[in-house]
DNA sequence: ATGTCAATGAAAATCATTATCATTTAAACT
DNA sequence: AGTTTAAATGATAATGATTTTCATTGACAT
């Protein structure tokens, strides 16, 4: 059953990001070798504005507003699509549903305030290099790795 | 509804761990302040022999065995109970089921073989450093954080 | 030994996500 | 432009993990 709960819209700090167009999505979409329906290209205009970290119940009810047809069975196979092929990033973050955003051309990890919900994207080359020292280390090779950062940000330890 | 399906016991590779005697888990159970149950004597029990990075299903099937009077709520509760008191740590890997292990002295992360399950227990000063100095620069007070490196290991490697 | 309130276990409920299936539709082909 | 057909959709049911409920039991302070 589908429920229509306000979640509170926290700030973000985000690296940057180039918009996209219509026929960029439509691109997008042919480019994983699916059909090109009003319904994908409406997630995909829903992503690219507003918050980018999104659960898949928060995009559901944000293009239930303008386009009532699109059921959310869709909204969560189109993401599962999109992130099969990279194309959307999956964040997970403690039990929580999953976030999804669509992936920037530059990698980078999170740092959340666990009170307010703020998210903070950031790089650090040196940890990078660090992780891969460590799967070396154990001859694993590297294929992926989460690295999220939990606390409190300054707003929310002034307030207190 | 309760399954009892076999999950494929993998090889971790683990830091150092002191053993741990039925006296000590009745007192770990008293600092929480909380009863001392035979349930909760015998969860200690069963998590500190066998396989580190147990699921709550795992290892309500493990004590089903021998003490098939515990229900799987209790096991849910309890590991609960010691995760909000820092005695257990609970390990998210994907979206798979949570990991629960018995909290050692040592702080650490993981690394992960996509394959095999394999888990590969680490720790590095150095990127627990450089994760102090991002917090920093974005003003936040470090509370945690969630560091696991996914990749294949060297006998899957082989043997594909 | 008794009383009290926490703990337990069976079962139902919840929450996020995935699967099913009858219907619609994109797009390849006349 | 009309026909074909497999893919896509959306309503709904199902699933899997975890939590809650509630009647009963048991730990432990007195
Ligand atoms: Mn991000
Ligand atoms: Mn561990
Ligand atoms: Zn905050
Ligand atoms: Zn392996």
């Amino acid at each position: 059953m589908t429920k229509l709960v306000k979640g509170k819209q926290n700030k973000e700090v985000l690296i940057e990001r180039e918009p996209i167009d219509i026929e960029s999505f439509k691109k997008m979409i042919r480019q994983m070798g699916l059909k090109v329906t009003k319904q994908r290209v409406h997630i995909l205009e829903a992503m690219s504005e507003g918050r980018a970290h999104i659960t898949a119940q928060e995009l559901f009810e944000k293009l239930n507003k303008k386009h009532p047809e699109i059921g959310f069975a869709t909204v969560y196979r189109f993401l599962k699509n999109m992130t099969e092929h990279s194309l959307v990033t999956e964040v997970r973050m403690g039990g929580f549903p999953a976030r999804y955003e669509l992936t920037p051309n530059q990698h980078h990890d999170h740092l959340n305030c666990t009170r307010c919900g703020k998210i903070v994207e950031f790089e650090n080359e040196s940890i990078e290099e660090l992780q891969l020292a460590v799967a070396k280390k154990f001859k694993f090779k590297l294929t992926g790795h989460v690295l999220e950062l939990y606390g409190e940000c300054e707003q929310c330890t002034n307030k207190e």
